[in-house]
DNA sequence: AAGTGGTCTAGACCACCTT
DNA sequence: AGGTGGTCTAGACCACTTG
């Protein structure tokens, strides 16, 4: 006779998402209490709790106090992804990086800037624009402004050596991140930095950071052609 | 005198972001035992643990057994985001829901579908193209494959009344999935779907599925003009 | 008002990794 | 071989939310 191993909290919410997608629970049907679950598996109520916080954050699952977990009926593809520093990425692809500084500047924040931050007011900021090479050739082209009352070090900073980029992923964590993915057609100054034509589709991730919702810095990142992203849950 | 409030879980991780930001904990650091931050802010080990896990999980700090956890010298940028069904995606913007199918064949798998799924050999599939719109204005063109072994329900459905989209969403939840951003310039073709001139820009997004490694379906989404995804940590 | 998920504790054992 | 994080348990109390 075999000894019964002791459930983990995967083997719980594997169970879980089996008897979904089995349709024992259908979408939209309400969950067994983590309690009477926790019975019926013959482990802690912790370890029900444990399977069902993944299925949730999943999107697959949602619970409510008082109300119990549903299954989703309308269940979203929720994933993460990994945004690298650039030096590190070019160098794991196996290319040489590059970096130059093309223009720093301390200006008014245009309403654009202002919109990404969440602030309702103009405001002084360091303006930079630089573009990172893989193998001498452009791979991203970056638009930059960075909050001097949060970040004043960063106007002793030697841009021209040291992208803000690195500067500030080593430098100053954030709280909070929120990233925007788009495209765009090169337009004849994009086109000329990137060295691409004119009009050809460019991935574009625009990242802004806060530490405790004080702005620190909104990058927007013009992307080489192909380059993708990915993420997954 | 104020009573000592117990400390919870998300007190203890901005206690411990907060010294990352002090430099109290600079990058590269070993930080303390979890048993000795526990010790240190009068909470049980679980909830240091807690706080780690959130920390790890968002890129600030690597933890390894026996290792301990350390600052992470070269944090990323980690964000999250959700895909919706495109039917409620467009209405919870305002918008009039349209859905048109295009194509529905089954054919064999060009290479580019082999690769998403990481399947060696060619496969038959049922290959669906369709156009969902917003205020009848074209959205969303999509490319789908569907694994007819995993999902032979696929082939009874009437796919010039109900989405491929929303169809799998309600009926097949999957166990993995993978997304990938990237741009493109409209050809003749998607073009005329799309209502917009070749060469323009278009956000492309490209998602795969699986049910415990067996593939379910994948589908390129090329988007109008102007479409965005957001995300956030 | 009561039911459900959310969290905390204290202790134990396990698994993985570095030394 | 030993140290560290990972997980499980059992019990308790809290907080939210719905009936």
């Amino acid at each position: 006779m075999t000894a019964p191993t002791r459930l983990s909290w995967t083997d719980v919410r594997d169970e879980i998402r089996l008897r979904i997608l089995n349709r024992t629970f259908a979408p939209g049907d309400k969950l067994p209490r983590d309690n009477d679950l926790a019975g019926e598996f013959g482990c802690a109520r912790t370890t029900v709790h444990r399977a069902m916080q993944d299925l949730s954050r999943n999107g697959l699952v949602e619970r409510r106090r008082k109300g119990g977990t549903h299954v989703r009926s309308d269940p979203v593809t929720r994933a993460t992804f990994d945004i690298p520093i650039t030096r590190l990425e070019v160098e794991q692809r196996g290319s040489k990086y590059g970096y130059q500084l093309i223009s720093r500047a301390t200006a008014t924040t245009p309403t654009s800037v202002m919109r990404r931050f969440g602030i309702p007011h103009p405001d002084r900021m360091l303006h930079v624009k630089a573009l990172h090479l893989a193998d001498d050739q452009p791979y991203i082209l970056e638009d930059r402004w960075i909050d001097t009352d949060t970040t004043p070090e960063i106007l002793n900073v030697d841009l021209t050596r040291d992208s803000a980029n690195e500067w500030l992923v080593h430098n100053k964590p954030y709280s909070r991140v929120e990233v925007q993915f788009s495209a765009i057609n090169a337009d004849k100054e994009t086109a000329e930095h990137m060295a691409v034509k004119t009009g050809d589709a460019l991935l574009v991730i625009e990242r802004t950071t806060w530490v405790e919702s004080n702005p620190i810095t909104t990058v927007l990142s013009i992307t080489a052609p192909g380059y993708h992203v990915s993420a997954r849950n």
